[in-house]
DNA sequence: TTTTGAAGTCTCTCC
DNA sequence: GACTTCAAAA
């Protein structure tokens, strides 16, 4: 369905709803997707549609839930209209574009246009920073503070979702009730600092585009934009709805395309609010409003399954998916004896897939978190299976890599604090005090102090004698980046720094090797820019999702199979999908199920994972479990069936059980299935 | 007083 | 693997 139209053709392809949202014409409109039905198809045609109609592409505006999704979307736009004008078409998360149109015009908000981006490791580093400086002796008796991942947590929510601080705390951090005096003191610094630092947090690029909104400069951003389209709307968050509001005033134009599914929200940790797609007639008086039920996706049995999921969801719109495609296979059910043969048998059924005419890379295996395909990835890595990993620990958090970046980021911005403490700190002899002591002579954080960078080169700071010899090569190594005539391309100043980092990550860390070759790689990246500023932001705010991102783009023939979390693959189809690890206390993760709200997310989590398989789909239960022990406790567990699958839920699958407890061999005997069915249902 | 190393704890999802 | 805590060494 999505290969090359004639101009003309392509319109139809579109059943009549679809059709409608494409065509339809100025004002709000509010586009209920279902999974599976065409959503990102129907909004590319939208795009070639508004396109031939004659609006500038350079007046389209598509917000996206991920860069990703944007080049995706305008990549089939093109093959219906054409590569050149669909590229024009502005495109991308609302973060990215708040920091290209505040590059653009938050001068009027008293914004200096080059700003750095920090990004949430960022953020906690700053929190960190300002907590240890209010409270420089901790009283180890005293009630544990919160920590700087709370504080950046408890900070953007009430950031996203518009709410005064004790509210947040009340309802999402109840354990950080008593904190709030010292959490708002620590806010309030942080705030002052980013503004003396000139860095905008990733909360800060919403909350200065919408006040962008307010300024005579918003007017003119509001007209930039003829039409604006966004996609995953049930996904935004109260403060990206302000934004939209912003940027559609009635007395410029009021057209505007939201596209969402309510059964697929599940950034609600992030404050995204289905109160967004509920409100959006109030919000856009006179929107109109069409939903895509048809599943062009999923044959009936999947289907069959991914409604009974979601019809015990204790609310919900009412929303019936149809499928297109007839027959199909039963969705089958593996109850594994452990995880061992769980990764055992996904390897199986990948590989008999396979041999069917599914190439790896039309299949997938998805999970809750990053982690929950360790043992899945020694055991492909043993077979030689080769794989990509999205979502989960990245590249960037590294901590030779943010080393890297650390001195760059120095170079770029010589009042960034979070960088120089980093930076500092890799020199031997000097810890957290020395690290201050040398920051304070440099004056970092005096505004009216010269350029602090400057300051460094030029009178050498008192440092122990075990100090003496890194400290001199990071003031050569930082004077060579900045005095060669123009500034250096970004890649030849890692090339630098990298030499710098060399005896360092040699003495520190226990794979030099690889981590040297990582920041190899970093440079590769930075050979595609130019400037520095850019490619720093760029990364902040469209990190590379998967190692092979960095790689290059992976080689036409080469075949491998995606590993994605749940999150990571909203959006995403395969042929052969394997879900694995549905047991309770996996998905739901057991950080989740404290409230009925959280409950509901993991269930339409689920439901998400589900609804991304067309042809097969197998969901895999490892009976035993391995948890690091917590007190007398055993380190093996035996789990429940996830609580999303009853009975009647489960009637609908192909159910196997396999392996035993002695030999963890596929193919274990019938008896073994009764036995391990009454350890689930009992 | 500050750094450094060792032992112990706990780990979600993403722009 | 990253972070915290604690104690020894400089």
């Amino acid at each position: 369905m999505f290969g090359t139209y004639s101009a003309a053709s392509w319109k139809e392809t579109l059943n009549p709803a679809q059709l409608e949202a494409v065509t339809c014409g100025d004002g709000p409109v509010l586009v209920i997707a279902g999974a599976g039905t065409g959503k990102t198809w129907t909004l590319a045609c939208r795009v070639a549609h508004l396109i031939q109609s004659g609006v500038p592409p350079e007046r389209i505006l598509l917000l996206t839930f991920s860069r990703r999704a944007a080049r995706e979307m305008l990549a089939r736009a093109g093959r219906l209209v054409d590569r050149e004008r669909t590229g024009k078409v502005w495109g991308g998360t609302f973060h990215a574009t708040a920091n290209r149109l505040l590059r653009l015009h938050g001068r009027g908000l008293g914004l200096s246009t080059d700003f750095t981006v920090l990004d949430q490791a960022d953020m906690a580093d700053l929190m960190d920073l300002i907590r240890s400086d209010q409270h420089p002796t901790r009283d180890k008796r005293e009630r544990r503070f919160p920590k700087k991942d709370t504080l950046v947590a408890i900070y953007s929510r009430m950031v996203n979702a518009g709410e005064p601080l004790s509210g947040v705390l009340e309802h999402a951090f109840p354990w950080c009730r008593d904190d709030g005096d010292g959490i708002r003191a620590i806010f309030a610094e942080y705030t002052r600092r980013k503004r003396t630092q000139n860095v905008l947090d990733y909360d800060d690029l919403l909350l200065y585009w919408r006040a962008l909104g307010e300024t005579s400069a918003g007017a003119d951003v509001a007209r930039m934009f003829e039409h604006v389209l966004v996609d995953e709307y049930q996904d935004t968050n109260p403060l990206q709805a302000q934004i939209l509001q912003s940027l559609r005033p009635p007395n410029v134009n009021r057209n505007l395309m939201v596209v969402g599914d309510d059964a697929q929200a599940i950034y609600a940790f992030r404050a995204a609010s289905i109160r967004n797609i509920l409100d959006f007639p109030i919000h856009f008086p006179g929107a109109r409003r069409i939903t895509l039920e048809q599943n062009y996706r999923s044959t009936r049995p999947i289907l069959d399954v991914s409604n009974a999921v979601i019809a015990q969801a204790r609310e919900r719109f009412p929303k019936d998916l149809w499928p297109v495609r007839p027959g199909g296979a039963r969705p089958v059910l593996l109850t594994c004896v452990d995880e061992n043969e769980q990764s055992a048998q996904v390897c199986e059924q990948i590989l008999e897939h396979r041999e069917q005419g599914v190439p790896l890379r039309h299949q997938s295996v998805l999970f809750r978190t990053g982690h929950h395909s360790d043992l899945l990835e020694l055991e492909l890595t043993r077979r030689n299976i080769p794989f990509v990993k999205y979502g989960g620990l990245k590249f960037l958090e590294s901590a030779h890599i943010k080393d890297a970046l650390a001195l760059m980021r120095v170079l770029e911005n010589s009042r960034d604090e979070v960088s120089w403490f980093r930076v500092l700190q890799l020199l031997d002899g000097i810890g957290p005090a020395g690290a201050r002591a040398i920051m304070h002579a440099i004056g970092v954080r005096s505004v009216a102090a010269d350029d602090p960078l400057r300051t460094f080169l030029e009178t050498p700071p008192r440092v122990p004698d075990a100090a003496r010899e890194g400290l001199e090569s990071l003031r050569s190594t930082l004077a060579d980046c900045t005095l060669v005539d123009g500034s250096l391309p970004p890649a030849a100043e890692l090339a630098r720094i990298r030499k710098f980092c060399e005896p360092l990550v040699e003495a520190r860390y226990s794979s030099p090797r690889a981590r040297l070759q990582d920041i190899e790689q970093l440079e590769q990246v930075a050979g595609g820019y130019s400037s520095r500023s850019r490619f720093l932001s760029e990364l902040a705010l469209d990190p590379p999702s998967a190692t092979s991102d960095l790689a290059g783009p992976p080689l036409l023939d080469e075949d491998y199979l995606i590993l994605s979390t749940v999150h990571s693959a909203k959006g995403g189809e395969w042929d052969v999908v394997h879900v694995i690890h549905a047991a309770d206390g996996m998905i739901p993760s057991d950080m989740s199920t404290s409230n009925q709200d959280e409950i509901e997310e993991e269930r339409r989590l689920f439901y998400v994972a589900l609804t991304r398989a067309r042809d097969n789909l197998y969901v895999y239960f490892p009976l035993r479990f391995y948890r690091r022990p917590r007190g007398m406790d055993d380190a093996y567990h035996y789990a429940q069936l996830t609580r999303f699958l009853p009975e009647s839920v489960q009637s609908l699958f192909e159910q196997r059980a396999v392996g035993t407890a002695s030999s963890p061999e596929p193919g274990a005997p019938a008896s073994v299935d009764t036995l391990l069915t009454q350890l689930w249902s009992g």
